[in-house]
DNA sequence: TGTACATCAGTGAACGCGCGTTCACTGATGTAC
DNA sequence: TGTACATCAGTGAACGCGCGTTCACTGATGTAC
């Protein structure tokens, strides 16, 4: 994909010595996943990214059709980033002798990762989890990590997980990502931009292991 | 508040004879609340809720001092839209005759209001949670319903009936509002404007009710 | 009871803004001969 | 190895849009005498 023909930054705001820009779509992408950043969906604006890509704003067309085809990029972007938070905890997870203490930690770091990662990467996530209205276009496919999973998906195998290490009834596995999913979307969700914004972030932690506890004991 | 000196309709389309409004502060609310409705708080814009109220946009300037200020009102007013919502739902539980019944039902007389009015009227859910960014102006008092108590203090009470109960240990009171508030909120955006939004109804009011499950047990 | 006047709610016109998007173009690159 | 040419990435200029907001105004109302 990176052509690098020149040793010219991609992806800056650095003025272009050559006609052509080289990378312009992955440019825009950077830039757009930038805005995502800091300032959440509403923020990736087609005009902001060509400017930061040094390019006039209808250049953009060459390699985007819309705004919105930016910003569902943008969006896949943000989820596969998320899916990687997740890989990333799982994978530093210590070992446990027995497979239910095993389970139930694997659980947990998908739960912690994802709250870490709403907190860390507030717009982003945002911007992962917020959906056009009428929804144009269908549904489209969550982006995988590193594990080629998508977030769903690692939440799914930590509860087959739990299931395979006898802490979970199998009747109760289906359907459990959405009450698990919930609880953490939920936390975090009123953790970055509703009422509970304004705790401490140490108190936030104690929150956010609580409410894995919850979940655990619940499920 | 209502003058009602003639008997024009207010807060609709239709125009004026007179040339003063009579009430133009509460039908430039009432047409923000409906433009909160379908739409959510980005539908909430100055020059259409003048429009709405058959009048010229400047004239909103006489009883809101920016666009923000009538957000923040339709916001207040979503919030005990929501408050309503719950003090109606728990009015209508019906007596049991162990108390510990009886919290339980109030715990999840509040959790089912919740959920119900995020997907009846997901425009005013969403503005009643939805944080400008940045934050300008502090915290506003989150609106109380008919009982004088905001959709907070009620989940609070609920939680209080438990405790008293012998349901819920004393030392897990503190802090559970965060608990269960995340868990029905996080079903709530997953299912308003998240990848559950495709579900069938009877689908989302069955997943609604084994997360109260999970929250009445992992409490 | 009638008239002068202050008040202030709503008018009319206009602003600057940044946005997404379209059009006809230009000039660097890679390919065919 | 050199030249003609097609391709197509990026340019330049412009559009229409609806928005929030400001200004000086006008005319209905309520009040003081």
């Amino acid at each position: 994909m990176t052509r690098a023909t020149t040793s010219r930054p991609l992806g800056s705001t650095h003025r272009r010595s050559t006609y052509r820009h080289g990378d312009l779509r992955h440019a825009l992408l950077e830039a757009g996943i930038e805005l995502a950043r800091r300032g959440g969906p509403e923020a990736v604006v087609l005009r902001e990214a060509t400017r930061q890509a040094g390019v006039v704003p209808n250049a953009a067309y060459r390699h985007f059709a819309s705004r919105q085809a930016l910003l569902h990029a943008v969006r896949a972007a943000a989820l596969s980033a998320l899916a990687v938070a997740i890989d990333t905890e799982l994978a530093g997870v210590r070992r446990r002798r027995r497979p239910a203490d095993a389970a139930r930690a694997s659980l947990r770091a998908v739960g912690t990762a994802y709250l870490r990662f709403a907190e860390a990467e507030t717009g982003l996530f945002r911007t992962a989890f917020t959906v056009p209205p009428a929804t144009p276009g269908g549904a489209s496919p969550a982006m995988a990590g590193e594990s080629g999973l998508n977030p769903f998906q690692l939440l799914g195998a930590a509860l087959d997980r739990l299931v395979d290490a006898g802490v979970l009834p199998p009747e109760r596995r289906p359907g459990a990502e959405y009450l698990a999913w919930s609880a953490v979307h939920g936390l975090a969700m009123l953790v970055i931009e509703g009422p509970l914004r304004r705790l401490a972030s140490a108190q936030k932690r104690d929150i956010g292991q609580r409410l894995l506890e919850m979940v655990e004991k619940g499920l």
